[in-house]
DNA sequence: AACTATTTATAAGA
DNA sequence: TTCTTATAAATAGTT
């Protein structure tokens, strides 16, 4: 897939980009319709399936597809998590059943939330009963503290399992838990990210890529 | 874009498909390379931006990207809401939308859960600091009593409130994820069967009637 | 995979 | 823009 003649016709033309704006168009136009055709050629010899989308410098957008463009987009997009951008897989999650998935998702979260609320109440409750019925003012006994205590790390105990119960559904890979809700969490966040990061790529020219399907 | 000469080479061909399977996939081969070539030229003479995905019959994909395929189709994609079919709808839905939304609420999520962990903290240290001034030079009585049970009601009632999450996530969720809240319960559980085990040992008359609603 | 006779694509000019 | 034409490139059939 060397680049090297790139030029037909009347004479050979260098492989860098034509300076000459309106020469450029002429060459795009033409060569766009080159392009067409031979997909076109190869969809009816050889009873392939191809959608070409072609964005002009200016911006203008142009697409073939035998026999249609977009089912061989979605086809595409939906079959191909692997190569997939994180935005794709998080399509690919809503389309199939996944939607469902990040529901209980959420749910749980809420859930946790709500324990972690119910705990912070009892806590509170024990607080005020502290100060109203004056704790500290009553006798102690050796017996009843340490009980005390325990009960203290026992408490301690539990909100930090809840606690790291709401860490783990939000933001690690449990070995054996649900695939697909880690990965909804991650993805969500890695997404809104990337999005930038592909908006600002794809103002930059000359990266130059074959994914080839041999490999799948 | 007439389709009539559709050869090339020793001898012009029909334009229909053709018919040997070793032959055709000769071509499809030859012509594939020939169709990303032309499509890298157009890019590099012309600044454009181009992607290109060919199914063979067979149902192998083979896709071509510059710079690189997924942002193409997806400027395609979400800049052509006119054609849209339902899968396109559903696409741009969460592309425009439902992702700001389902994120905003993630973000809201998660500060609750730290302000909730905060709060949390900050009842620990309080209580702790009640305890440090004067728990243990306070005489025993009948009040100190009365708040141990005080304590056990409080959480009877939080372990009452997470089996009923776990069990809410146990039939609403996938399995594995309840599972933790489970422990948690189960380890409740043991708990308040330990602490009840030391009330009887301190002669403290053991509440099974507890008398709830004043604390929770 | 490499070769080659032909056809096709297209750059430049009208 | 479109047409013409000289020439480069693509490729079908062959080895």
């Amino acid at each position: 897939m060397a680049k090297q003649n790139l030029s037909m016709g009347r004479k050979k033309t260098g492989c860098t980009k034509i300076l000459s704006k309106s020469h450029r168009h002429v060459t795009f136009s033409k060569r766009r319709s080159g392009l067409f055709k031979k997909a076109s050629e190869l969809c009816t010899l050889c009873g392939a399936e191809i959608a070409i989308v072609v964005f002009s410098p200016a911006g203008k957008v142009f697409s073939f597809g035998h026999p249609n463009v977009e089912p061989i987009l979605d086809r595409f997009l939906t079959g191909n998590p692997k190569l997939g951008s994180k935005k794709h897989q998080l399509i690919e999650a809503h389309q199939n059943a996944n939607v469902r998935e990040l529901n209980n998702y959420l749910t749980q979260i809420i859930n946790q939330v709500e324990a972690e609320k119910k705990y912070g109440e009892a806590l509170d409750h024990l607080r005020g009963a502290n100060q109203r019925q004056c704790w500290w003012e009553a006798p102690i006994n050796e017996l009843g503290l340490h009980e005390l205590e325990q009960l203290r790390v026992s408490i301690e105990e539990l909100k930090k399992n809840v606690a790291i119960q709401a860490n783990e559904i939000l933001f690690q890979s449990t070995p054996n838990s649900s695939l697909h809700l880690e990965m909804n969490g991650i993805e969500y966040v890695d997404f809104l990210e990337s999005k930038h990061k592909v908006d600002a790529a794809s103002t930059i020219p000359n990266a130059y890529d074959f994914a080839y399907g041999d490999l799948l």
